[in-house]
DNA sequence: TCATTAAATTGTT
DNA sequence: AACAATTTAATGA
């Protein structure tokens, strides 16, 4: 995507607002582009906008105290986050950083809370996004039980979450560094468990990017 | 269109 | 972490 006018476009939420309210989204949003590497957003900071990702790739990590860094997940283009710390009126729980160059709209949380009064679209819209994003964080917590090959899995799993990143066909763009930082292992054993999920039929790999064969395959896939 | 070069990514230690 | 090999993208003849 190359304008926050696409996003909206491709946002399943924005379908079903009227022309008057779509006009007002347009109006309030605003984008920023952010070089890899870059914070989004930094943990603690308070929540003042919901975010969506026009182009590019974020990931949502903390930093624990012993200074690992754990992974949440990965947000491609297409995507919108950040519904929870706005619902809760609460400090951002996560740092967000920008795995390669990206585009981030942003909406106000005023703006937020205006379509949360005045669009059941937008509430249903919200109420799929909260589950999806439950099950992920219930398949976070057995993420460090996991073998390498299982953590890329289920990285890629829920990274081709159609419900949660629409945009996100079955080959994508992403190196097997990326990769390795969403799914919290080196460059090197990604390398290596790329190879192992390929030979097992559940992707393929090429320059600079995978397809996936068996997103079910990969969800289950136990190492 | 082809050749050259730089940059990105992968494969390996 | 470092290095070599490979692929892509950009440039200009």
């Amino acid at each position: 995507m190359d304008t926050l006018e696409e996003l909206i476009g491709a946002s399943a939420w924005a379908a079903g607002l009227s022309a008057a309210q779509l006009a007002r989204v347009r109006a309030d949003m605003v984008a920023r582009q952010f070089p890899a590497g870059a914070h989004v957003c930094r943990r603690g900071e308070p929540a003042e906008s919901w975010l969506g990702v026009i182009d590019g790739l974020l990931k949502l990590s903390s930093d624990s105290p012993d200074g690992r860094t754990v992974t949440f997940a990965g947000v491609p283009a297409g995507a919108w986050f950040g519904e929870g710390s706005l619902l809760k009126a609460e400090a951002r729980r996560y740092d967000v950083i920008a795995l390669r160059e990206s585009r981030v709209a942003l909406m106000p949380r005023a703006t937020f809370a205006w379509l949360l009064d005045a669009s059941i679209a937008f509430n249903r819209f919200l109420l799929v996004q909260l589950n999806e994003r439950l099950g992920q964080f219930i398949g976070l917590v057995e993420h460090r039980l996991l073998t390498p090959e299982g953590r890329i899995a289920r990285s890629l799993a829920t990274l081709f979450n159609a419900q949660l990143y629409p945009g996100v066909g079955p080959s994508f763009r992403l190196s097997q560094e990326e990769i390795g930082y969403l799914s919290g292992v080196s460059r090197q054993r990604a390398n290596q468990a790329l190879r192992v999920l390929e030979q097992a039929g559940l992707l393929r790999l090429e320059y600079g990017g995978v397809t996936v064969m068996d997103v079910e395959g990969l969800r289950r896939y136990e190492g």
